[in-house]
DNA sequence: GTTAAAATAAGCGTGTACGCTATAAAACTA
DNA sequence: TAGTTTTATAGCGTACACGCTTATTTTAAC
């Protein structure tokens, strides 16, 4: 920290001392010097290693190791709503389109859905569980409520329903324009 | 639910995409059917959601387009640490070593960081950050408090604090074997 | 004490999966 | 016909697992 601060007089921006034009209204007194910004307390940081810590403990307790998480999500959805278009699935999962694309490609090779062609649609994928993906379903979801709760350990009932609570709110807010 | 899901096929089903009316999912009463398992209220969709929700706002507001997220994190971690090997690297910064090289090679690309080899341990490659990688962060960091500032937009102060330190929480638990 | 073998550490290559942007083609709708 | 919706395709970036090479450190033998 001392050596990253006197690099910084050495051979840092120290030829603009401050021309005194700040690129964004600073919301509240923030200063506009960078040696406090810490990365590692921003809430990005710390979303992308809570994410990242709860795949590693999805693929350990997963009861199929191949499948993923956002597989099993694509599974549940078309559980819970029955046949489905890609479209459809996309607002259901929150999956990005190009992304479902090879989801949907891995669940058909392992014979877990199927796939068909909307006669009213044509332009529609009409997706399908097959009993071998319902089973995988049924068998998953104890391991599914017990990786949710590894990936909570931790915290206290109160806790896990306010992280809940937290994230929901912060998930209805739409990202701007 | 399920016998109503079932009957979504009927291509009606545009009450989906309507606004969120999520009750409270009651810990206590667990059975050990698949019906009440909803995929949408568990810990890890709402934490993919919300990393995915923020990565966009990082994208709108940087002030370089190429920047990302975890590229910045990789950038600020080198002038916080000074010269730093790789292996430093992924500890500070939580990415994967596989991935590290990725990012390396990209800002490397760009100019904005130099690669030496340790005279002393020739296994190690040594990151450094060029004038330009340092100016760059500069300019980014304003962004970046304008970044997290969006990420939590709808969340009141105290909410911040309290989801800002769940999260850590959470993350300083060990991931189970 | 020097030296050879074993254990550890750093980094590379490859393969698979997820995520987004941008673009285009096909099918439907107005 | 013009415009929208649905899906397909290409390309880049992030993420992790596996197996591998090379370099350093530890240990054991001598």
């Amino acid at each position: 920290m001392t050596a990253s601060a006197t690099r910084d007089r050495i051979c840092g921006n120290v030829s603009a001392p401050e021309p005194t034009r700040k690129p964004f209204p600073m919301p509240s007194d923030q200063p506009e010097t960078t040696t406090d910004y810490d990365f590692s307390e921003q809430i990005g940081h710390l979303l992308r290693k809570a994410y990242q810590r709860h795949v590693a403990i999805f693929q350990r307790n997963a009861c199929d190791p191949q499948l993923t998480g956002v597989q099993f999500v694509t599974l549940c959805a078309v559980r819970d709503r029955g046949p489905s278009s890609l479209t459809q699935l996309v607002q259901a999962t929150a999956v990005d389109q190009a992304t479902i694309r090879g989801i949907i490609e891995r669940l058909k090779a392992r014979d877990l859905i199927t796939l068909a062609s909307d006669p009213e649609d044509r332009r529609k994928v009409v997706v399908n569980l097959t009993d071998a993906g319902r089973t995988l379903i049924e068998d998953m979801v104890p391991h599914a409520r017990r990786i949710t709760e590894l990936t909570l350990d931790g915290l206290n009932p109160a806790e896990r329903l306010a992280i809940l609570f937290l994230l929901r709110k912060m998930n209805e807010q739409e990202p701007p324009e």
